[in-house]
DNA sequence: GATGAATGAGCCTTCATTCAT
DNA sequence: AATGAATGAAGGCTCATTCAT
């Protein structure tokens, strides 16, 4: 083909498409105001995501790749379940505080029930190691008996979320909020 | 004289909102599907309330306070904290789970930027008594020191709501997470 | 790159509009209407005036600027007062009786209230020399004594306004109606 | 019928009406907004006028009619054209300066297409006096000849109409306008 | 591929009129 | 007769998507 995609031009659809979204929510941004943001014509996103809804998918794995990266990067395989906990919990909050807008969008997509099985798979798939460790710490028995596994994991989204909304409203209390939100979650699910 | 306005009417436009509004989100959601499942006409709606946003901010106001009865009502007083910490927490989970269309609608609605300061006061007015529970505890030093008291608040709702997923997704778990959920919870907030 | 803007079709919706306008009034017309006699989408009336609005003030100049151009084009600058009157009472009224939906649509638009500050001073610019001239006779004593000068040139505009609904309802007197008019004005504000 | 029309009603909805018309135009003012002007209820309005049309045209009528009687009563029959012309020609000028609502609603329903045939002829009727004044000095030969007797009266209406505008601008000429207006229009039909 | 004009379905809201009370 | 809730057609405008250039 004449002229390639441009690599340049997806990602500023991408960057503008969030901050649109994040400032007028999923549904009410219109897709010329993504575009204009983007510095491209109306139609040319239509050449990048053949959707709006194809957009709303692409950004979600695309968000959720990034957030992937903060929380698993360096993972510490080899340390203790608390201290790998520990890692994936603070990547997440400083992810989530320096990315205030992203972690808008993202709240927004997972309950606007517009992301196919396909971009809900993609999305959770980097996060099979964490899940190993929860699993492999409820195997030797480090955690509180009787937790059921799906609410290890599930809370400390909750919490870590919880915690991210506070150290953004007091953002001088960054890291007694992340510290003590931390605290909380481990104190709850750990054996006493 | 003149027809006076109907309090069926009001209702069944409310419960036809929270249905369309769960299933199709707030703002792709048209009030003439509202009006027709509400079985009035398309005018009528509007009698009602005067705009969609006030539709919005009714149906937020009327989910609330019955939450907060479900919550609150029979508030056992002179319990314990951790009692009565449990009493709000079950009647927050089975009322999430006994009413799903109703806590997705609240969750669109937290997050919509729909809502008028008056709203969200009225929607927080009933819950004073949770508030002071908590500070009472704090001040009492029955928790773990250090623990910020939003942090306390927060991550309870944060919590309840991923106990409810999961409930949703495992009915027949309901006993299980909801004992599960608030066990992590208090061991998670209260002095060792 | 891409289609431009057809001045075609601009012209199309302005001369439907002129048309919807006169038959059933400003407010009255549905823009549907118009986009529907221009032959365009409903749309596309939008992508050339953003608003009705905005389309009421442009028809509005660009009526006046024909309007200015009958009037005013060929203006004899070096004869008589009488005469150069004379030129634009005959342009006004010709104009008027040749373009009777314009005419009729420049009525309603000067009484609606929804034109521009903008769009009023545009309309009335190119009628200046126009006024000079009044200006001009009157300094040089050739009007009766004591006439206020909007007096002239208002009462112009009413009296060549009765002449053309008069030419209206008998075409055949036209000649007749439009010399009458004029001279009756005439003999009323010269010096004896 | 048990209750009768109350006569204060009717004028109560048709003062309202006038007001209300004159503030935001014939179509663009709701009948709920007169009928809440008025102080009566909605359905009310439309026991007393069966339809918009048929309240447009009352009030017609009833201006009309108001109108005629500020400009024929006291017609000084015996009195010369001159006077009798000036006595409609204040007559009218000062009604209209003090009516300033009713006129522009006059004026508004002169070119609004929605009066009926009968309207406009019971409008007419309370002026055949002053057609009549005019038809014997033409026959008479006090005015310029050759001029059509329908140029006469119908530029009176457009030269008393600018008068008007130029007063209610500058309250204070108002003598001078009203003296000057009738002078040029004498001047203008009045045989040499 | 890029552009932006063209399209028309769809939405919220208004409003004249009807009708139950 | 009076009231005002109920009705539903209609209107201005937006927006995802298509398509001519």
């Amino acid at each position: 083909m004449a002229r390639p995609k441009s690599e340049d031009k997806r990602n500023a659809i991408l960057d503008a498409a969030t901050r649109v979204f994040a400032e007028r929510g999923l549904t009410a941004a219109p897709t010329s105001e993504i575009s204009k943001q983007a510095g491209v014509a109306e139609g040319t996103l239509f050449t990048y995501f053949k959707t709006k809804d194809d957009l709303l998918n692409a950004l979600y794995r695309e968000i959720k790749l990034e957030l992937a990266d903060a929380m698993m990067s360096g993972f510490p395989r080899r340390k203790s379940v608390r201290i790998r906990l520990r890692h994936v919990w603070d990547g997440y909050v400083n992810w989530g505080v320096a990315n205030r807008e992203k972690r808008k969008v993202l709240a927004q997509l997972n309950v606007s029930g517009m992301l196919s099985k396909e971009s809900i798979e993609a999305g959770s798939a980097p996060f099979v190691e964490m899940q190993n460790t929860i699993r492999d710490a409820i195997e030797r028995h480090l955690l509180r008996k009787g937790l059921p596994i799906e609410l290890i994991s599930k809370t400390m989204a909750a919490f870590a979320e919880a915690t991210m909304d506070l150290i953004v409203l007091k953002p001088a209390m960054a890291n007694k909020y992340r510290e003590g939100g931390f605290e909380i979650y481990w104190a709850g699910i750990a054996r006493k």
